[in-house]
RNA sequence: GGCCCCGUAGCUCAGUAGGAUAGAGCGGCGGUUUCCUAAACCGCAGGUCGCGUGUUCGACUCACGCCGGGGUCACCA
């Protein structure tokens, strides 16, 4: 990366500078970057005025004492010029070679150029999805999915060792509910009336799981207890479901590489085991909660949701004793129970059992939540600090929520109601590039406006057909070249050194920056970073483009020379795009035919 | 009420480990096509970066306090 060039640079002639007492060591790393304004430069660098006061001198004056150093520690002549700025910037300008030697990368490593070794081969693991296999995957979801998957990816591109993680919460009450739901339906089939509870899974695909049942076991269970048919039912239910949850996940692309089961926790004893664990090391006492918090806000109780609990329990704060995990040691608000007062481990007990097995296979971990689930976060940083590990093994990516809308018009959808949006729909209606791509434009903890009209549109205000347009133009360019008899463009110092236009320096520049941009994105687990710097590299290249029609700066023009590095630079922008957008996840199409939108799969 | 996230142009949002004169898209207005994809581009208009203190060479960025929007405060997962 050429950055790392310059801020190799700085930190022998700091280094040197210290050494001889010229000036303290930098008590931060000082920052290279490049200015905003062109006219600043190719790299601006704070060191002088981050040591100014350590040094106890002006900024400016430091900073040419710096670049006197930095001068004649740049052996090799990389630097065309130094000058103090502002209120004591270095700006840095390379010599013109530096930039169209590196230009040699793309073609060098082509589909992995934007790759880095930052990560130094860490084991992460990326829990993302988790959905309960209640029921088909939702929009919501699916912003989560996209937004796990494609972490992984920059984890991966930046050098991480990446597994892909679900975990399957196929133990416990929701899908006991989910089996009782088709206990129900599979009566009603049988021809029975039955009272279908609002708690219940109201979706089609009960009655599909009830039918699939009573082909298996015909009338076997109508009348037979609960205890004999719920743990049978819910096996098959969550098979199912899941079965529906792979191929949602099929459709947007998505492949886990470990499915992890709660239940298996229970079965192979970990949670036991791990129960035991906490009380060899005094993490657990058997207490009782404080009362619950008053909730104030406005009218209380809402008749028309009903029971917000499956059992329907009285809100009493029950003042019987449970076993307690002392994470409000360790900066949660309160201790969290770890068994139920029935004796039974709780959902968290379990899972902390899981982060803290999932942390012996890898070295840090990311949990892809819903923004739903933020007040979850303190207690299993609190868990992983409690066992040994540091907090920041753990990074929580929140997803806040999609709000659907149709031109304009919100799409209402209510969470437990009938009135679900599934991700399928959305995927038959929009296309797989479409949905991904419009779940990365934003920040994952921002709230998301996804418009169903505007991901179809075929049209500029549509980001994704906007970029996926410009890797066409730049496919359909080198097209052009190659039936008008041009060599196939290859990377020739000559010919790239005709890349002097303002233009053509800017995008150069862009492309060189894609492997930092991509390592920068990684380590900050934001994908939509790459989202933008999409948008903004094919916007500079439409710009060129259409700007060389007026001024007859062609890329396929009568300079030969001239013709070589501009298609070289389309080469490599092609590739840049390419990459960037493997990166999310999003394909890069050659030509953009009429119907673009992915048909089947 | 406690905690978490958000508050930047009319709208939707970026702002890269605090950096020089705050950006993009959409919408509005006005232009560009002897065409390598006009599915594109250019220009104009539009801002007390919610408000206030503080930290320092320097704050949209960090700290604290307000205001507004959302989330969450289970022996449910």
């Amino acid at each position: 990366m050429i950055r790392d060039l310059v801020r190799e640079l700085f930190e022998k002639a700091l280094a040197r500078g210290a050494a001889e007492g010229r000036w303290p060591a930098a008590p931060v790393a000082v920052a290279v970057e490049p200015p905003r304004d062109p006219r600043h430069g190719d790299f601006a660098v704070n060191a002088a005025m981050v040591l100014a006061r350590a040094a106890g001198r002006p900024p400016r004056e430091l900073a040419a004492a710096i670049a006197e150093a930095v001068r004649a520690a740049d052996e090799g002549g990389a630097v065309a010029s130094l000058e103090v700025a502002g209120p004591g910037f270095l700006n840095v300008r390379l010599a013109p070679d530096v930039w169209f030697r590196a230009l040699q990368e793309v073609e060098r490593q082509g589909a992995a150029f934007g790759r880095t070794t930052v990560g130094k081969g860490k084991r992460v693991n990326v829990e993302f999805v988790s959905a309960n296999p209640t029921g088909p995957m939702h929009v919501g979801h699916g912003r989560n999915a996209v937004t796990g998957d494609a972490v992984a990816r920059l984890l991966d591109w930046s050098g991480h060792a990446v597994t892909r993680e679900y975990y399957v919460n196929d133990y416990g009450a929701q899908v006991q509910t989910l089996a009782r739901s088709v206990h129900l339906r599979y009566q009603e089939l049988a021809g029975r009336t039955v009272d279908f509870p609002p708690q219940g899974y109201p979706g089609a695909y009960v009655v599909e799981i009830a039918r699939a049942l009573r082909a298996e076991v015909g009338d076997r269970w109508l009348d037979a207890p609960e205890a004999e048919w719920l743990g049978p039912i819910r096996d098959r239910a969550v098979e199912h479901v899941l079965g529906m949850i792979r191929e949602d996940l099929a459709a947007i692309d998505i492949r886990f590489d470990l499915w992890s089961s709660e239940k298996a926790l229970y079965q192979s004893g970990t949670v036991e085991r791990f129960l035991g664990e906490l009380e060899a090391k005094g993490l657990v006492y058997v207490g009782t909660l404080p009362p619950p918090k008053s909730r104030k806000g406005g009218p209380p109780a809402a008749p028309a949701d009903g029971e917000a609990h499956a059992d329907g329990e009285a809100e009493v704060a029950s003042a019987e004793p449970l076993t307690l995990f002392r994470s409000s040691r360790y900066g949660d608000e309160v201790d969290r129970p770890v068994k139920k007062a029935d004796g039974t481990p709780t959902y968290f007990c379990a899972d902390i059992a899981y982060h803290w097995q999932k942390r012996q296979r890898a070295d840090a971990l990311v949990d892809v939540l819903g923004a739903d689930h933020g007040g979850y976060v303190p207690r299993l940083g609190a868990a992983l600090e409690a066992l040994g590990h540091a907090r920041r093994d753990l990074h929580v990516v929140l997803i806040q929520m999609v709000n659907l809308t149709r031109g304009g018009e919100a799409l209402k959808m209510g969470k437990r109601s009938g009135n679900v949006v599934w991700l399928r729909e959305v995927l038959d209606e929009v296309g797989r590039d479409a949905a991904r791509f419009l779940f990365l434009t934003r920040r994952a903890d921002a709230q998301l406006d996804f418009d169903l009209e505007l991901a179809k549109k075929q049209t500029l205000d549509n980001p994704v057909f906007y970029v996926q347009y410009g890797h066409a133009r730049l496919a359909s360019i080198l097209r052009r070249a190659a039936e008008a008899g041009l060599p196939e463009p290859r990377f020739d110092l000559a010919a790239v050194r005709s890349l002097v236009l303002p233009e053509e320096q800017e995008l150069l520049k862009r492309i060189l920056a894609f492997p930092e941009l991509m390592a920068e994105a990684a380590l900050a687990y934001e994908p939509h970073r790459v989202a933008y710097y999409l948008q903004q590299t094919i916007a500079a290249f439409h710009s060129y483009y259409t700007g060389g029609k007026r001024t007859g700066e062609r890329v396929i023009g009568a300079d030969p020379v001239k013709t070589a590095g501009r298609l070289y630079l389309c080469l490599a922008l092609k590739q840049v795009l390419a990459n960037g957008l493997a990166a999310l996840g999003v394909s890069a199409p050659d030509r953009m035919e009429s119907a673009a939108v992915a048909d089947e799969d």
